[in-house]
Order: C-alpha cells, then structure tokens, then sequence
DNA sequence: GCCCGGTTCCAACAAAAGTTAAGGACGCGG
DNA sequence: CCGCGTCCTTAACTTTTGTTGGAACCGGGC
C-alpha cells in the first residue's frame, strides 16, 4: 500500500473537522508510521497496558470497550478508516479501556515521541489533535444519551445512523447501504441489552419495513422513519471546522 | 474572596493528575479570573451556544446534561470545585450539551484568549490542559458503562462513589458522609431512569443498611457493602501523574 | 459432501423499570 | 401560622428487558 493511501483518510477526516493549511498536512504526511496487519477479533491495546504508540485504522473496523467485574462488556465507540481511536493515550498512556479489530485490519501505529516532537515544532497540529480528542468526548457524550435515555429500537437507529454519517465521509455509504461488521452478540453490548433483545430489536425494525441487518451490513428501508426514530443530531459529529 | 483562595483547588486539582512546575503554578496564578455568582438550578452555558470562555467552579455544584427532543434530560457529570467543566469549548466552542449550576455556585471565567495565549507561551500547561480533558473523556466512558450495564442500585452506588473520591481531593468528605445535592428526579437523570425508580433503589439501599440519602447528603452505613456493589475501579479518576 | 462452531432466531417465563396517581413532609413567603 | 409549591414517598399496574433453552442456518475445514 502506498504511503499517502495510508494517510489519505486521515487528512480528508481532519480536513472535515478543522481548517488546517498545507504545510500542516505535509507535516502530517512525512510522520513515520509502521504498519502492522491484524485478524478480526483481536486487541490492539488492553486495559490497563502503557501505550507507546497511537493507532491510525487504515482498514477495517475497531471498537473500544471496557469489560467489568461481573464480565459483561460495554462497546463505547466504532471506528473506521482514517480515526486514531486511542489518541487519548498520548497523555493518558494507561489504557483505561480496551481497543480491538472487529474485522480484519490493517492499523498504522505513530509512536508518543514522534508525535509531541510534531507538537512542540507546530502548536496548531497539536490544537488540532486536540480538538480531535475533544470530538471523542462528545461521541461519548451522545453514547450516554443514547443508552441512557433511548427506548431499545431507537438506540440502534441512532448508533447505525452515527456510523453511517461518520462512514459517509470516506466514501463507504453505497446509496441505502453501508457495513456494520458486528454480531448482534456485540450490538448488545454497544447498546447495553442482552443479544436477545438485540435480535427482538433488529426483527422489529425488519417486520416495520425501516431497516435490515444482513451479515453485517445495513440497508435502510424507511429513510424517513428511520432518522424519527433516531433522533439524530448531525451536530455531534462536529464535521465543520466552523463549530 | 482572595485571589488565591480562587485559584486554590485548580492547582490543587491539577497536581493530583499531572505534575507541574512551580513557573507553571505562577502562570496559573496570573491568569485573569471574573467571579460572578449564580444561583441555583440556573444555566451557565446552553446547548448551541458559542462559548468565549471556560468556566472554573469556585464554590458549589455544577452538571452537564444533555436534552433530547422527547424533551428528557440526561445528566452527563457532576462537578465540584476546582473543575473546570467546559474546558473542551477552548477547542469546540459551539456547545453540544448544558452546564448548570445545581446549589448556589461562585464561578469563576476565563477567556480563550487568555488560555489560548499561555499555551503558546507554555506548551507544558497546554499539555496539562489537554490531559485534564482527556481525563474528563475518561469518565464519560466510565459513565457509558455505568449506564449501560449496571443494574440501578449499583448505578448508584458508582456515582455515588465516584462523587465522593473527586470531594475527598479538595477535602470534602466528612467521615462516612458527603454532599450530593441532587433531587431524586435529578438523580434519575444521571441514572438512566425515571424519578419513581431512583426512589425505590434509595429506598432499597437504605432497607439493606448500604447507605442513606437524605437533603443533599450522602451518609455510608455499611462501606463496604457499598464498595462492593458499586464495582468502583480508583483508576478511572485519573488521581495520578504516573498513569 | 458433511460435520462443527458460531451465529441467528424464537418462544415462554421472570425480573427490572416505566407509568400513573395520590398522599405526606417540608420549607418559604404572606 | 397558614397556604402553597416542591420534593419525597408509596402502591398498583403496564411495558420493557433479561433469562433460559432450544432449533435453524451458514460457512469453513476435512
């Protein structure tokens, strides 16, 4: 894979979130970054390791959960091609969390050093990867919401219709369709209820003709019953550099 | 109020999580603060509004929430003074969600202006900074787990504690009791239940001797009955510059 | 082609949480 | 000291979600 390949959907997502100039991003372009290929369904980083490097997903999908003592597991952000979804461990570099591949993945890894040099010689990168952990937050922050207050059916609107949003920008949506590569195991456990409901769920949204789940992939059905259900707000993505 | 006194559980606060130079804490004693006082119950900044300044509690309590179009409300963090709760509008500045004050609170306000300034001046306090709001990241994460699979009484307990270990850094905690200023209509809101539910579980709690709640104050009765359920893990407050 | 493991799907029952409604405690202002 | 409003409290009932257990499906490896 050719190197600006590897870094092509990282600028196109910065560029969606921040004004940044061109020598930023020539900046960003010459970063060493070592690329490892990993199978689906394994740990990148574990809870509670020291991390050394940040995580660019090149290809494939990730997902970050923390698992608690009664051994249940809580998914608290999807990830795609062009996120750096353990940023955070820059300055917080024990793992809180756990960050793992769903799908087979190709991830480029950025080591700390590298990255706080780039800093220290351009503050407004550093603003920049800044403001993208600030964007984490506030992903987080829509995920409270949406467990904590969202009937069920409405949960998994909202969370497919965030992944679809966010997908859309690197150019996956295929008109109604885009990939959602998880079990309804792990759907569960993005939308805090048990698999069984997680399939009563998608059969119910299935049966009112407003979307299907198909080995991981979606395909609306009712566009319009199905952003109602969601109660999407496109400004939590905060895809502007103006907000 | 003395300046100082003003100044005093930030830096407080800050040397628990990261360590920090005495040049750093004269900046920070520089900065320029505006006090102003709130009353109860009262927003400090709204959901789409743009934010020009950060706002550090001074006295008293303060919640994020977020409001859904079905008009329902979830409490997203509690904070106590010495926080600086919208930190991250330094770098997105259009709110995504409310700050308001629970109990009577002084406030102090600091421009982006200001802060931006002494970031280039001081990268180790952006650094500081950047680390603070990562840690804010770190416990709406620990909020989406809380939310998302602990059964409510234990919801409780975690908040409950989580609240306790933050007011024990600035030297709140009174033997087995603290302050929770919350409604229980407000706590359910924090919860991820309604009002009627979070009252059965205070009940519960109080009829198995773990603890009572009683105007704003917590009151353990069986600590570590209460530990155990609460499933509370210190390492997610980030109370450590090593981590 | 066929077995095997993981997923998906489903039904019956149990438990947790939501809803509605109403009385009681408490603090505040007249 | 009384009246009013807010919060707390409780009960009865409904709905949602969890649990258990099992059958059908599907893809990959032998």
């Amino acid at each position: 894979m050719p190197s600006d390949a590897i870094r092509a959907a990282l600028i196109e997502r910065l560029r969606v979130s921040s004004a940044i100039a061109d020598e930023d991003i020539s900046e960003i372009e010459a970063l060493p970054i070592s690329v490892r290929q990993f199978s689906a369904e394994t740990a990148v980083v574990r809870d509670g390791e020291r991390a050394t490097d940040c995580c660019l997903i090149v290809e494939g999908f990730c997902a970050r959960s923390k698992t608690i003592a009664s051994g249940k597991r809580q998914i608290l952000s999807l990830h795609i091609p062009g996120e750096i979804p353990d940023l955070m461990s820059l300055f917080l570099p024990v793992m809180d969390h756990d960050l793992s591949t769903l799908t087979p993945a190709t991830l480029g890894f950025i080591s700390h050093d590298t990255l706080r040099k780039l800093h220290r010689r351009r503050p407004v990168v550093a603003e920049m990867f800044w403001r993208d952990t600030l964007i984490d937050a506030a992903m987080f922050r829509e995920w409270i919401v949406n467990v904590g207050l969202r009937p069920a059916p409405a949960r998994l609107a909202h969370v497919m219709i965030e992944l679809r949003e966010r997908l859309r920008v690197i150019g996956r949506v295929e008109g109604a369709s885009f990939e959602m590569p998880l079990t309804q195991e792990q759907i569960g456990e993005a939308l805090g209820i048990t698999a069984v409901h997680a399939n009563r769920v998608i059969r119910q949204l299935r049966e009112e003709g407003i979307v299907e789940l198909h080995r991981g992939r979606v395909n609306v059905l009712d566009e319009p019953k199905f952003l109602q259900l969601a109660d999407f707000d496109r400004r939590s993505l905060h895809q502007s550099p103006t907000l």
